[in-house]
Parts: structure tokens; sequence; C-alpha cells
RNA sequence: CGGGGCGUAGCUCAGUAUGGUUAGAGUACUUGGUUUGGGACCAAGGGGCCGGAGGUUCGAGUCCUCUCGCCCCGACCA
């Protein structure tokens, strides 16, 4: 490609919305626009670089043996209907009538359809196991898109799922996926973690998240410093406590404690270690249907992991709950304790199983109990409660826990029989029994990757692709097309880069040095040949985007130095 | 969906508190000339429903009402 022949819009100035580095270089690159809310446009580059993705992907999936597909992006809403998704996804579908006033939805992801094609076709454990997949366009109606391609509206997704006899086939292709998907991030260039992962309402019993490691992530992860554990902080789980602080002695007592409510008050009033101390969080818990108020009690030095408490109860969602709705329950706020209490349903983190000198609310107004051992409430309900906290043990080495922000590119999970038996998809087995699938899913982010490898490879410059993923490998610059000889090393270096199949374009434009390597460092070609001056000496510079180091070669040595630099 | 902010040239923004010539700058674009290793310079140009609708007024980019859109924080995010 030439520039003179490409469409390649780029701006010196950033557009006012952008926020992240990710979305600032790929709009002032020229590789997107912004059409509305969560909605972009690709351009030439843009769609270079998701097609790179794309085959990736494809060659690996193909590695696998999975099947790619491609199921219509217009969905009928009675699928939904039938899965019972309709309710759940709630706004997020976009929901639409036909001319014959049909209901449709736009795909947010296609678990239904995929269903619905192997359904009734798929009739024999002879024919198991089967992987589809496919790459597609998906909607979901965000109530809140942001930064760009990262969250948006519109956005590209690879979707597999696979169907199984038994769940220790489904484990099986769950680990070669996650072997895939590890190869793809891999060949991509991109620093990710695998880590463990909330399986949420959706149930089934496994599921991974990968994850880009990059500061502007909307994850928060826990990371082992020495191991290779790693997990979404809604799922991480740690090592008992190695230290212990030294236990206060008392004797069960009722306190009194004057207008003391907060842990800090507290640890203070009886200069305790909070971990002595009973944390009490009231929330109202939202279910399908109806909703009721419930109290988790952790220790003081903990923190409250909400998606654990929602799911220790079955809730769909945990919302604040106000003082007034308190009073009515009969709870006071600062001294709410698990003993004789009946007034509301509680959940009790695992870590204060039997625990001793435990310090709690005597539920009346300024009054605490001391010495309290926590062993009698040993018929309560229990549960992981926690969010994992830096400096933890790490639950396999007992190495450090630390916590890190990742872009959340994949998602793998199983899922069980949670769609096929609803949806009735059967099969017979080998005693002619009718048994749903068991079936696993596993999606990648497809856009969203694009913008993870910026937010992962940029510098104030703008973007740096890797090998991988750059849109074109080589840019030829020369830097000033009126000297006939440098254009015409240009013009045969080009086509010689092309005929070797090293993917180049040449900056054949009527600009200026500092203009056009400006634009190279914006766009982020991995390569940039610099065809000037230097051309009189019999040689070229070659500029490394990634530390903008550059390195003169000889001027037919060029090709063989680009195939070094790239190995 | 709650809270906050912003809509003026392709892009980034002045101008709006206090209404008053023909609505500005930078950048981008067109033409000519000079330049040519870090976003050059000179000159001449084209480009605006001041988000939309209604209102107040002799007069509205500016004031009032309503509306639409976009961004940020939060809620939400199989």
């Amino acid at each position: 490609m030439r520039f003179t022949k490409a469409y390649i819009p780029t701006t010196k100035e950033s557009p006012k919305d952008a926020q992240l580095p990710s979305h600032i270089y790929l709009s002032r690159a020229g590789f997107v626009m912004q059409v509305a809310s969560g909605l972009y446009n690709f351009l030439p580059l843009g769609k270079r670089v998701l097609r790179k993705i794309e085959a990736i992907i494809n060659e690996e999936m193909a590695a696998c043996g999975a099947l790619e597909v491609d199921l219509s992006f217009v969905t009928p809403a009675e699928l939904w209907e039938e899965s019972g998704r309709i309710e759940k996804f709630g706004k997020e579908l976009l929901r639409f009538r036909d001319r014959k006033e049909n209901l449709f939805v736009l795909g947010p992801t296609h678990e239904e359809m995929m269903v619905s094609i192997v359904r009734n076709r798929v009739t024999s454990y002879k024919q198991l196991p089967l992987n589809v997949y496919q790459i597609k366009t998906k909607f979901r109606d965000e109530a809140r898109p942001r930064f760009g391609l990262m969250r948006a509206r519109e956005f590209v997704m690879k979707d597999g799922y696979s169907f199984h006899a038994s769940t220790d086939d489904l484990d099986r292709e769950f680990d070669a996926m996650e072997a895939a998907y590890k190869r793809v991030l891999e060949r991509l260039g991109l620093n990710f973690r695998i880590v463990e992962a909330d399986s949420g309402a959706i149930g089934g019993t496994g599921s991974k998240e990968l994850m880009v490691l990059a500061q502007s992530g909307e994850d928060t992860l826990a990371v082992c410093d020495s191991c290779e554990y790693g997990a979404n902080v809604e799922a991480a789980r740690r090592a008992p406590r190695a230290t212990i602080p030294e236990a206060p002695s008392a004797d069960f007592a009722r306190f009194k404690t004057p207008n003391v409510k907060s842990i800090d008050d507290l640890s203070g009033f009886f200069h305790v270690d909070p971990y002595y101390t009973l944390k009490a969080v009231v929330m109202r818990a939202v279910y399908t249907e109806g909703s009721e108020p419930v109290c988790f009690f952790i220790r003081g030095c903990d923190e409250l992991q909400e998606v654990k408490a929602r799911n220790s109860v079955g809730a769909i969602d945990l919302v604040d709950i106000t003082e007034a709705e308190l009073s009515e329950i009969g709870l006071v706020p600062g001294f709410i304790g698990p003993l004789d209490q009946d007034k509301i349903r509680f959940v009790m983190d695992n870590d204060t199983r039997g625990a001793i000198s435990m310090i709690c609310g005597a539920n009346e107004v300024d009054y605490h109990f001391v010495g309290v051992d926590l062993s009698v409430m040993n018929e309560a309900s229990f549960a992981d409660l926690v969010t994992v906290q830096e400096g933890d043990g790490c639950p396999h080495c007992g190495g450090k826990i630390l916590h890190t922000k990742g872009i959340e590119v994949g998602h793998i999970f199983k899922l069980g029989t949670v769609y096929s038996a609803p949806l009735k998809a059967e099969y017979l087995d080998e005693n002619g029994r009718s048994q749903p699938f068991i079936m696993g899913t596993y999606g990648m982010g497809v856009s969203r990757l694009v913008a993870a490898v910026i937010e992962q490879h940029h510098d104030e410059k703008g973007c740096i692709w890797t090998p991988a993923t750059a849109p074109y490998l080589v840019n030829v610059m020369v830097s000033n097309i009126k000297e006939e000889s440098h254009m015409q090393y240009g013009e045969n270096l080009y086509a010689q880069l092309q005929k070797e199949g090293i993917e180049a374009i040449l900056d054949d434009r009527k600009e200026r040095f500092g203009f056009k390597m400006s634009d190279a460092e914006l766009i982020g070609f991995p390569y940039t040949v610099i065809v000037g001056k230097e051309l009189d000496n019999g040689s070229v510079q070659i500029m490394i985007r990634a530390t903008r180091e550059i390195i003169t070669v000889g001027a037919t040595e060029v090709i063989a130095k680009i195939r070094e630099l790239v190995k």
C-alpha cells in the first residue's frame, strides 16, 4: 500500500472525548472513528488489525478441530424466551419488530442460537464431541459504554461452544481451549494472565478469564508473586493467615461501649487488633422474585467481597440498605451481632468459624459483647465472603498476593447443562437414554483485543503494534520524494518486501521528514525504513518503533535485517 | 438509572456572566511560491442551520422553556 493511495486520516489533536491511550491513539492514527456512543467505524488500518487477530484465532481453532460457523445476527426473540434470558438480559437486549410484527433481538451472545443449530440434528453420543464457533459482531445495549473499543455496544467477539457426552470430555476440551487461547495471546505478543473467575449466577463448575495486564484494566486481579496462581478478586482465595495477632483475654461479657460504632472505634476502645472484631455488613439481596435484607459477618480486618456475598445467598443483586430499613427490622447500626438474633438472615465468613476472643455487637444501642466464642454459631450459614488483599498468602504456594489490573479479553466457561436442559437439546447415550448436552463456552473479545494491544503497547508518541498485530510490518519512508534516487530506492525496496511476503507500506507523500516520522510513530508500524540522506553513503536507517532506536544498515541489507529483527 | 460536565468550521477551542456590525483563532483543506532530517514559511482562497424546537426581544451563539446527543463518576456489565 502507498500512503498516497491509502486512507489514513491522522490528526495532531485527540478527540476531546477520548481518555484512554488506546482510544486516543486509535482515533488519532486513523484506525477507528466514533459514530455514536459505543459505536465505532473501523477504517482501513483498523480493519487490517482486526483481520490479523481473527486470522490467528482461526488458525488456532482449526488446530484444535473447532468448526467455524456464522449465525444470524438477528435472532428470534422466541429463543430467548425459551431459555428465560429475555428477562434476565433486560434492556441490554436490543429488541425490534419486523414488518410482520415478529419480535427479534440483536445477538449479544449466541448460546441459544448455537444450541438451536445442533438441537434435533446431533442426536447421538457418537456424533460428540462437537466444537463450533464464530467471529461475529455482537450488540449489547450497555447502560454505559466507555473507553472507546474497550467497552463498546457493538463489538466483535469470537464465541465458541462445545457439546459433550460426559463431564470428563468437557474437562478435556476446556483444557484444550485454554491452551489454544493462551497460544493466541502469546502470538499476539501480549503480556497476560489466566485467572480463576466468578462463575456467577449462570452456575457451571468452572470458569477462567484471560486478562491482558494493563493499568487501565477494569478488573482487579489477585496474583501470586511466586507461582502461577491468579484470580479475579471476585473469586480470589487466600491461604489461612500465617501470623495471628495475639488474642485479647476477656471473659464473655456484655460491655457498655457508648457511641463506639466503627471497627476503628472498637479496636481503639478495647485496644485489640481488628482481627478480633466482627464486622456486620447489611445489604438488601434482590432475587428474581422479591428481596430481603441479609447481614454478612466478617472479621473487622477484612473487606466484604460483594460478588462472593451475592453468590452466598443466591441473589442476583445486592443493593445498599438505608438506616430507616435497618431500624424497621429492629437492628442498630454499629451494634449488630450474630448472637441471639433472629431478626435477619445472615451469613458468616469462613474465617470466623470457631473464632475465639471476638468482640461483636450486642444488638442494643451502646453495647458490645466481648470474649465471644463463635463456635456457638457453628450451625449458622458460612461462606467465603472476603476480598483477598495485597499481602495475603497465596492459596497454592504461600507466596505473597499482589493486586494488578487486567483487561478481560477472554472468558472460558464450563456450562454443563445450564442451556441444553431448558432448551431441551438432547442426545441418546449408549443406553438409549435421552441426555442434555454437556456444554462449554469460550469467548474472546476481538475488537477489545485491538484496544488491549495498545493499552499494553504505547508510549507518548502513539501506538506500538506487535509484529503479529501491525497493520503493516514495515513502513518505507522516503524522506524527500523529490530526490529521485531516494524515491527509486524506496520503490524498489517496497516492491522487494512485497515479493518476500513482508507486508509493507510506502510513505510516498510530499511531506517533510518530521511530519512523516511523527505519523510513523503515531500509527506505530514496528519498523520504519528511513530512506534519506544516508543513502548517499550507501545506507539507510531502520527506526525500531518499540524503542524508537534508529539503526543504520547497508542499503542492500534491509530485508535480511528486518527478518533478523522480527525473529 | 442517579450525580456532574459539554454541544460554535473536518478536528481542538475562544466568544455566552452584561443580547447589538458581516461569528473568530489554531489546525486541516485548495492554489501559487520559497523550503526539505523531527508536525516549515509567505500569499491568496473555500468551508458555519452556533445540536434541535419553541419562546422573550426592535434585535438571540448569548436570556427562558422543552428536547436530542456526547463524555465523566457511580449503579450495571452471560
